[in-house]
DNA sequence: AACGTTGACAACCGCAGAATT
DNA sequence: CAATTCTGCGGTTGTCAACGT
């Protein structure tokens, strides 16, 4: 049988053999891959490039880290998808020695399950209707599995800023409009201070008629400078808490007030609607400004252990959609930002 | 013990964009 | 500049082992 990638009639498929294996990694740590559709002529495999480079990707690569993945891992991967949504490859990227193939497995055999079970929407990551999760229901398995631990799902900003840094180097590298929605004509056109402790949200697995029991926060602190960040814009500003993230502190979860669906964050940026010359003075300052965000964050990858995980940087995702040309009608959520850009 | 189910992992497929001819 | 080839990516399927009935 032929096989479309090559055309190749005797073109050996499934799994590979230890001997095959031993070949591939010969040729390529001897003569490194070249061409991909070159390597099995070369190896002495009946196999097409193509699967010999998905072999060598996936599984061959010395510097791949095996085994399975730590909480630590796990969480980047949230924070990430949350961002970027399911582009494997450059969620792989924040994890070292793990492939896209692996995280893409990860999340869709374990992590998307544990987001429902919350009654999270694995898609969005917010807080699905006690219908859908009804009619979403994932039995739970009988085999018990490392990372089947219900845990509250968290956001660390530590890697959301550095997706943001990635987004805005692709967004301004781009020369077409990114396609960024920023705002749902069906809420309000602000975001409100949080005035009350947020709360945790857990349901009662054991108990599925249970309503969702709210839990404050116990690392909650009151709003501010460090939990509230104004968005300067133009000649006004608009004020968010990090909370409409579900971050506070270093111990984060995802929460929603009392029993309500929760709704994704929205950024507003007041003063949009008018333009004169002093806000053309005022966007020469923000690339200003982007040009430094972007630098700082570069250093805050170099040793993003030390970094507070309260330190994502609004300014800089303002600045980043300021600069490409973002209006405020267009912005629905950083959920949107994520998925339609 | 046999069978069905589930989860984890590996591999394949098709597409899109980049690179090359 | 068009055609072709190569590469990378995300979605999907296949395989195997563990577990429950």
């Amino acid at each position: 049988m032929g096989h479309r990638c090559c055309g190749k009639q005797k073109v050996k498929r499934g799994l590979w053999s230890p001997e095959e294996d031993e070949k591939l990694i010969k040729h390529i740590t001897t003569r490194g891959h070249g061409s991909w559709s070159s390597v099995p002529k070369h190896a002495g495999l009946q196999r097409c490039g193509k699967s010999c480079r998905l072999r060598w990707i996936n599984y061959l690569r010395p510097e791949l880290k095996r085994g399975s993945f730590t909480p630590e891992e796990e969480q980047i991967i949230i924070d990430v998808h949350r961002i970027l949504g399911n582009r494997w490859a450059q969620i792989a990227k924040h994890l070292p020695g793990r492939t896209d193939n692996e995280v893409k497995n990860f999340w869709n055999s374990c992590i998307k399950k544990k987001l429902i079970s919350q009654g999270l929407d694995p898609k969005t990551h917010n807080l699905i209707s006690s219908h859908q999760r009804a009619s979403n229901k994932i039995g739970g398995s009988s085999r018990s599995q490392p990372h089947d631990q219900q845990k509250p799902i968290s956001v660390n900003f530590t890697t959301v800023n550095s997706q943001m840094k990635n987004c805005s180097a692709e967004l301004n590298s781009s020369s077409s409009s990114p396609i960024v929605t920023l705002y749902n004509a069906q809420q309000p056109p602000m975001v409100e201070t949080m005035a009350t402790p947020p709360t945790h949200q857990y349901h009662d697995d054991q108990n599925p008629n249970a309503a969702w029991t709210s839990v404050k926060d116990p690392t909650f602190h009151e709003p501010s400078t460090e939990s509230t960040v104004n968005i300067s814009s133009s000649s006004s500003s608009s004020s968010m808490n990090l909370s409409v993230f579900g971050l506070l502190g270093n111990s984060t979860c995802l929460y929603a007030a009392g029993a309500q669906p929760f709704e994704a964050p929205r950024i507003i940026l007041e003063g949009e609607q008018s333009k004169g010359s002093e806000e053309v003075l005022q966007q020469e300052k923000e690339k200003l400004l982007e040009m430094e965000m972007i630098k700082a964050i570069d250093d805050q990858d170099m040793d993003a252990s030390l970094m507070e995980s309260s330190s994502f940087d609004f300014s800089f995702l303002e600045s980043t959609l300021m600069s490409t040309g973002v209006t405020s009608h267009d912005l629905n959520s950083m959920a949107d930002f994520a998925w339609n850009y």
